[in-house]
DNA sequence: TTAATTAGGACTAAAATAGTCCTAATTAAA
DNA sequence: TTTAATTAGGACTATTTTAGTCCTAATTAA
């Protein structure tokens, strides 16, 4: 269904309560019980986080976390690119690489071209449009008599 | 990586293939060979599309499927909804049940929207863009002062 | 009647994902 | 210096999803 994982999406939960503590550390067990999602899981949650350079940790008695850039510089795209790696719609649309279809493949370079529109969207979107909700869906079908789709964010 | 399955990506390469056979019948085996996909996985590919009411198919000697509409007016979103049901990218984000963190979730609303500007997106790019490739990717930062991307379909 | 074809669904195998747990390293505070 | 609280790293298991194959029935032209 063209989605992210639960991990992912869960990843999303955890930066937006990060970024309401603002510079303060968070430790994974705070965070655990102001999001509801077990501790195990937010433990990793916040590993990947960090080894993808989006928070800060401490270790430590009063250790935590906190976020690295400000929630309205951490986009969609990086969230995704922590936990899925490099966004991807298609297995052939991410590079031109090893297709065993591709000599006769009729989509592929679409795809790829999808790849990209889909990537720039979730690129403009940030943890703190997420969790203002201050994204919203807009649909314009002609602009200078070309049929388009705008999105854009509520300023 | 927010990816579609192996098998909606191959479901839009025969579909495009039997774009191509315009309003002849191609059978699953030659549609296996135009494709190099193995035939089980043809068969199953063309009774998905059946079901889901995108081609047509006739029993017996001599029999094959066809595409039900014209290719301009069968969407990606289509394919994908045929394939995967329809179209979410977070388990949350396709209607507003039965979330066991719902009440306090900071994200979900957004990701219903982000969701809603991805399908809409993909409704507007049909198997005849895909095999043309007329698809293409633009990226437009600002519009009347809004920052905005653009998806524009190539005249 | 036969052979070519799709329909439907069961089944297996493989891969991805989620979730848990253990041990080590670090650090503040008692 | 010891202890307790915390993160780091990674192994591991269980679950779910996905891909792919196969079998039998129904249909139909020749």
């Amino acid at each position: 269904m063209i989605k992210i994982s639960k991990l992912t999406d869960y990843g999303t939960v955890v930066l937006a309560e990060l970024a309401d503590h603002q510079h303060e550390l968070a430790s994974a067990s705070e965070l655990a019980s102001l999001t509801s999602i077990n501790l195990p899981t937010v433990s990793k949650i916040l590993k990947i986080l960090n080894k993808a350079n989006l928070i800060d940790s401490v270790r430590g008695v009063n250790g935590g976390y906190k976020l690295l850039r400000k929630a309205n510089q951490i986009s969609a795209a990086d969230v995704i690119d922590a936990f899925e790696g490099p966004l991807s719609i298609t297995d052939c649309s991410s590079s031109k690489q090893n297709c065993k279809h591709e000599p006769q493949c009729l989509v592929g370079p679409a795809w790829q071209n999808i790849n990209a529109s889909i990537r720039t969207l979730l690129e403009g979107i940030t943890i703190l449009d997420l969790q203002n909700n201050n994204y919203q869906h807009t649909s314009i079908t002609k602009f200078a008599g070309m049929p388009i789709n705008i999105e854009t964010k509520v300023q």
